[in-house]
DNA sequence: CGTGTTGTTGCAACGACTCGCAACACGGTC
DNA sequence: GACCGTGTTGCGAGTCGTTGCAACAACACG
């Protein structure tokens, strides 16, 4: 026996909410289905396009937010402030961004525990991890600045 | 005696590198001086137009861009991804925003100091503090989600 | 002071979202 | 299967920047 197929699953957690279920969501799952990484709001976009060059941006970056309150998905910004979408569930993770190469790259949640608990002690405030990114220099670029 | 006026000394910077001091560029320096805090990039052009209605937004911008990478500017993004450019020279410090009631603080650089070495130290990853925004719920919103 | 080089400006078009609103359609009910 | 209430869509307009390009002007130089 197969467990209940990812979209289904969205489908019923909708209905349970009093949402509603429409082929524009369904296209939207389907996409999520088959990506892997990091998926910008615009790239969203495009590759329901492909599928249904009816896609209106509006109704897409809707639907994220929607699935995002689920808890489907997690979205955090690049250095310029665009936003990136992840997938779940996965581990927990914040991001490290290049501002000289563009590169990117993941952070477990761990790894920033310590400044997540300092900030709670010292200030009583909760870090959204999965929201994190962390801009700077990344080892080959800053030893190239050399 | 006085020291140099803080434009004058940019004016002056500008051109030791061989970039210019133009009418534009003098009106931002003077909207600069006269702020306080953070300042988002639109009310920068906002508020340069209350001085001058010509202002063109695209001017406003890669001066902001220009006076950052003299350095006598720092910007990070608001939780939504818009920019906010700090005044400098001030402590370097990173920011706090919490998503339920928009508030926003400043965290002083050493208090994120233990992730900045240990992102150094494990992955040769300089961060960039003035850059960093770090999202989530402030004490206040965290109590009332009681 | 003209003159020329080259950095800057203004403009228009574009990119990435966001929002209000009226038409539409999902899905619970009879 | 028709009906209806409410969530959703598509659209147009708006916000916040970014970029290519041609006209312009700062300023170094003779
Ligand atoms: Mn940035
Ligand atoms: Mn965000
Ligand atoms: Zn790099
Ligand atoms: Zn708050």
């Amino acid at each position: 026996m197969t467990g209940t197929a990812f979209p289904e699953t969205v489908r019923d957690q909708l209905r349970a909410r009093g949402l509603r279920w429409t082929p524009q969501r369904r296209l939207i799952l389907d996409v999520i289905t088959s990506a892997r990484g990091h998926v910008t709001g615009s790239e969203f976009v495009d590759r329901c396009r492909e599928r249904d060059p009816d896609t209106t941006p509006s109704t897409v970056y809707r639907t994220l937010d929607v699935l995002e309150e689920l808890g489907y998905l997690a979205h955090s910004h690049a250095a310029d402030g665009r936003e990136e979408y992840h997938v779940l569930p996965v581990a927990e993770h914040a991001h490290l961004h290049c501002s000289a190469c563009g590169g990117s790259w993941e952070v477990a949640a761990d790894e920033v525990g310590g400044l997540v608990g300092s900030l709670r002690r010292d200030h009583g405030f909760v870090v959204d991890v999965a929201h994190l990114t962390i801009a700077g220099r990344c080892r080959n670029c800053e030893a190239a600045r050399a």
